[in-house]
DNA sequence: AATGAATGAGCATTCATTCAT
DNA sequence: AATGAATGAATGCTCATTCAT
């Protein structure tokens, strides 16, 4: 008698044309029409499934951050040792190639952009950037820990990290033909293994 | 007699007028209105000034950029060696107080996101990026000589020290309640140090 | 054996829930979707039961009327007087809590204002109206006869009757702060009662 | 140098644009679009000269309530007595001819259901109800007191008077065919004078 | 009978830009 | 130089209605 429902499936479609849209061009230019456009939809039935575009939005980061932490238990799957699974964290965000897509990158900058001045999206961008950084902290800790350092500058160099990160998408989407090439995962791993290898030892 | 040309002035403040709004609120609802609101102007005027909305973002980008060079010669104007340099360097752009006004980091980073899809503005953003990352590459192939290292690697590590700043700003912007306080300056200081402490010599 | 029909209460329960939608927000914001979540039914099934918005509008007008003529009749059940008929007509329609409930009120206020605009709520409400003159006119021709008055300004005198039970409703919905407490029923009455008295008795 | 603004001559034009529209259509019905083409202007325009379209709603309300009262100061001009006052009072409103015109009674009406629902109208409907009460009661007040008699009921049948003219807009608008033709001014004219002098005379 | 997805026209509002003054 | 009115093309969003299931 009723009908099953496709929102779900349609969300997601929706959800994936922002992507593209944003990536593009912009949050402001991402029109509803440009968003139904690139998922074969009608401007109508935007919202009928979302309540309104900032709800896309907020949406979009949820997934992109939901994607960014399942690359990473990918990489780290067949890593053995707190080192190896630091690299795979960096390779999963950074690594050329295998890292995410030029527009999924170029899509967490203009959402980066926008967490600025909209409170929604700041906020569950805050949260992305808070689970990053606890992972991080922690992978960095285990690899101090390994060493018998003290790991209570874990945070400082998490953030150092993710800091790095975030300016790398920002310049390859933006300065790609002015930076080097492929400088971003090689060099984010030397400087965590350096940094870590000069860190005075523990005391017992 | 004729009078006296304010135009230049006029210029000026039109452009401080979009770098308050921007930061504000992002280029796209930083109105013709708004900045000639802020700037103490009629709308008409704007136009009288600059031909389009995008010329004065383009100003913009050349006054920050400007900015930014000013900023380091009067840091580092008190410095001797070339690590002193390295660290007004880093002081001049990332130092809590002394570094520069929110507004200017949050314009900073909304002119980032306008590069990645706005053409004309990626020219001028790619010339500020690429005389910082000249500046940063000399002032890091600096450090590594006075120590005997081989300098070949300096524009890689330059490149990373742009990606860190860029993505402290991005964090300082949009998620500075999840950060650790004050890490930036000094982390970035370390993480460089470390890295040419820990460079293999040159041969002679 | 087929499925008897539950089209009449549907019909019925659709009614009532526009009656709701349009008191609380007026015609246009009651929406085919909030008359549906009104009813504890889908939109569609709206659609299935009345052919149009309008349909289920102009039946609303008819329950409303039919509503108001049997108020009356129970009212005016212990009426045993042409005057006390009078009365048992006013109160059914004007006294404080024993008359129609606010919503009902507010609605019939929305209907009257879509009648002005909507020739075929022009033509339902019209007929209405023309049922409740035809009632007060009889009344009030009633009370002159029984007082050996001339019953040609029956008419009239009914006519402003009505005018004053509208506006009476009107006022009550949209400015019931700044009109006196329980007004209505006690004036109309004596307004009625007094004009009578004083109208010339007729020859023999 | 400076441009003489035409602002308020402009703003004048729009909400007579809108008392035409509403008129005819309802508050809903008469849009933006429908309002610039009455006035003769282009839409954008109708934005810069008002916020939004429910300010040109209020400053509508408002001039009527204006208009009203200069209409009763001009009827009353000749007039010497409270009795005659009176008569002025309700003809400036009901006398059929020398009324407001049928544009302004219908758009009155439907401001009346607005106000039911958007409460920054019904402020501005209450304030204006409130004036015609005070004067109302005041010219009443007027009369009783010339014969000698209490003047505590004035209240009360001002309150009833104004509802007799709300209706008499309402049905003159909506039902004018089933209505008996020019009742309103005389009726509620007699029906004043007989309630006034049926009132029992005030104590020494 | 009933569901809920889908459509498409229409809405108020925004805004860069133009232009007469 | 400066003003502020004017334009017209968007934009996000709403909603009655249709229809496959």
């Amino acid at each position: 008698m009723s009908r099953k429902s496709n929102t779900e499936q349609r969300r997601t479609e929706i959800v994936g044309a922002l992507l593209a849209a944003i990536a593009e061009n912009g949050y402001e230019k991402a029109t509803i029409h440009a968003i139904a456009a690139k998922a074969g939809l009608t401007p109508g039935l935007i919202h009928y499934h979302f309540q309104s575009k900032k709800e896309i939005l907020i949406d979009l980061v949820k997934t992109l951050a939901n994607y960014s932490c399942e690359r990473y238990l990918q990489f780290a799957a067949p890593a053995a040792t707190p080192r190896e699974k630091l690299r795979a964290y960096i390779d999963a965000r950074l690594a050329k190639g295998s890292g995410a897509s030029a527009a999924t990158v170029a899509a967490w900058v203009m959402i980066g952009a926008e967490a600025v001045r909209q409170p929604e999206v700041r906020e569950v961008y805050q949260e992305a950037v808070a689970a990053e950084l606890a992972l991080s902290r922690e992978l960095l800790a285990a690899c101090l820990a390994e060493q018998g350092k003290k790991t209570r500058g874990a945070a400082q160099l998490a953030a150092a990290l993710l800091a790095f990160m975030e300016g790398a998408f920002q310049l390859a989407s933006a300065a790609a033909d002015v930076m080097p090439q492929g400088y971003a995962a090689a060099t984010a791993a030397q400087l965590m293994e350096r940094f870590i290898d000069a860190e005075p030892a523990a005391r017992k």
